[in-house]
RNA sequence: GCGGGAGGGGACUGGUCGCUGCGCGCCGUUUCGGCGGCGCGGGGAGGAAAGUCCGGACUCCGCAGGGCAGGAUGUCCCGUGGUUAACGCGGGAGGAGCGCCGCCAGAUCGGCGUUGACGGAAAGUGCCACAGAGAAUAUACCGCCGCAGGCCGUAAGGCCUACGGUAAGGGUGAAAAGGUGGUGUAAGAGACCACCGGCUGGCCGCGCAAGCGGCCUCGCAGGGUAAACCCCGUCCGGAGCAAGAUCGAAUAGGGGACCGAUGGCGUGGCCCGCGCCGCCCGGCUUCGGCCGGAGAGGUUCCGGGUAGAUCGCAUAGACGAAUGACCAGGCUGUCGUUGCGAGCGGCAGAACAGAAUCCGGCUUAUGAUCCUCCCGCACGU
RNA sequence: CGGGGCGUAGCGCAGACUGGUAGCGCGUUUGCUUGGGGUGCAAAAGGUCUCGGGUUCAAAUCCCGACGCCCCGA
């Protein structure tokens, strides 16, 4: 973060922690089991990023849960895939108030996700979010 | 001082937000077992968590005793580690291989350094390609010597062939079967002698021991390979937490009891089926029976056992799998400022890598930096 | 997580136990056969034996590590 030169005094802490809520909060109960993903696969609607796929599971019952696919054939060391998947979770965590109520959504990571920082990561996960036709601009 | 190599230490601190599971409190809900939400407190990846190369704990299975087979392990002593397979690690000693130096006529010996999974090659077996005459019972190609024959020559002698003797010399090879000097001989040879060097055995001395040193006589000539078979000493049941234990829905099937007219026996490995008897219904009857027909479950309990759940399971601990993000500081390198340093400022760097039953050992990976040792280069004394 | 196996020419495999010459089939190239192609015949090329150490005079082979790939167990 102290390469990115948006932020302008580095004794202040960034503008986007300090909006920050308790609504940001991602319990087991925010994320998706078993049988939600074998649903959201079996509904088929992926859209591709950069570094992450975002597959859809619309349901009445959704509540913008996370799920999250970490496979070991794109990235093969355990290391690297702890890290995919948090910082996804993390993207996932701090834009979830953008998100429109009745999706869940499943996140895959891609190769290249392995070499990037986290603010990469949450521009993508917005971009692909926006192609996807589930982004909203105001959060609630 | 610079560069490289080997081994070892080390692998940062604070705050905000988030996650996890433990304890406590409050609220909501409940089929009273819990479940959900919020708050507070304290805990939350490694030296290798890795590779899975070895062990152990633990669990289940098997098991009279002994031997064989198979696998593993390997100098000696001391210390140390583990709830000890033989052992690992550290230090020392001994022996072996290799390199350098010294000595020598040579075999070899001495010193220093270094290496290693270091029991035994004199218990036995196997193998040693190619080259070379000959490769483990040593060997006869050239050479040397003897003798016979032939040829040449006046002669001395020379040449050729066959047979025999011979391991001193040549050359081959990773390796050629003790060394020097002498005796001896046709020529030679441990064939014999002296000295030297090695080895088995015996005795003596030193050492806890592996071993080392000295002496002796009858002796011996015996290369390498055991990460070839093997011999000797020692150790070893098999599988693995996806082990295993407990609870156990629905469905199907098994067994018992009771209700019911709905049962019993035989055949049969079991079911189905068949036969006989009993029971029920209808018909006939000479009241002895005969013929025909229908035959079904229900309730409840038990046991095996599937899905699933819990335990196994831990002062980290899950099961689509928690330890992250950001900010600040510190650290190291470099650049600028300065005559140099300090200070200040800018930039860059922080590796290898993530628990799934646990604990040891081994191996492999590892940035900046620090410590020890070694090698090379340059400079100084 | 725990068991087990494999790595040799472009591809599929021998050779390894018992150390010394790396071989077979398909494919490739060249030539012949044919009017041309296929087929057939003849010849040739093609190998860090996955990698690194060790034992040995000598290693694809024996021993020890590393890397990669593939099976099996609820």
């Amino acid at each position: 973060m102290g390469r990115e030169p948006k932020i302008a005094s580095p004794g202040a802490q960034s503008p986007e922690i300090l909006a920050i809520t308790p609504d940001y909060c991602l319990t087991r109960a925010r994320r998706m089991w078993p049988a939600l993903y074998r649903d959201a696969f079996a509904q088929e609607r992926s859209v591709a990023g950069r570094f992450l796929v975002v597959w859809l599971r619309v349901a009445p019952d959704a509540d913008r849960r996370l799920g999250v696919v970490t496979s070991r054939r794109t990235l093969p060391s355990a290391v690297s895939r702890n890290r995919a998947r948090r910082l996804l979770r993390e993207a996932f965590r701090l834009n979830r108030g953008n998100l429109r109520p009745d999706v869940d959504i499943l996140l895959l990571a891609r190769g290249r996700i392995e070499h990037v920082q986290r603010q990469d990561v949450e521009a993508d996960l917005r971009t692909t979010c926006r192609r996807a036709g589930i982004w909203r601009e105001a959060p609630c």
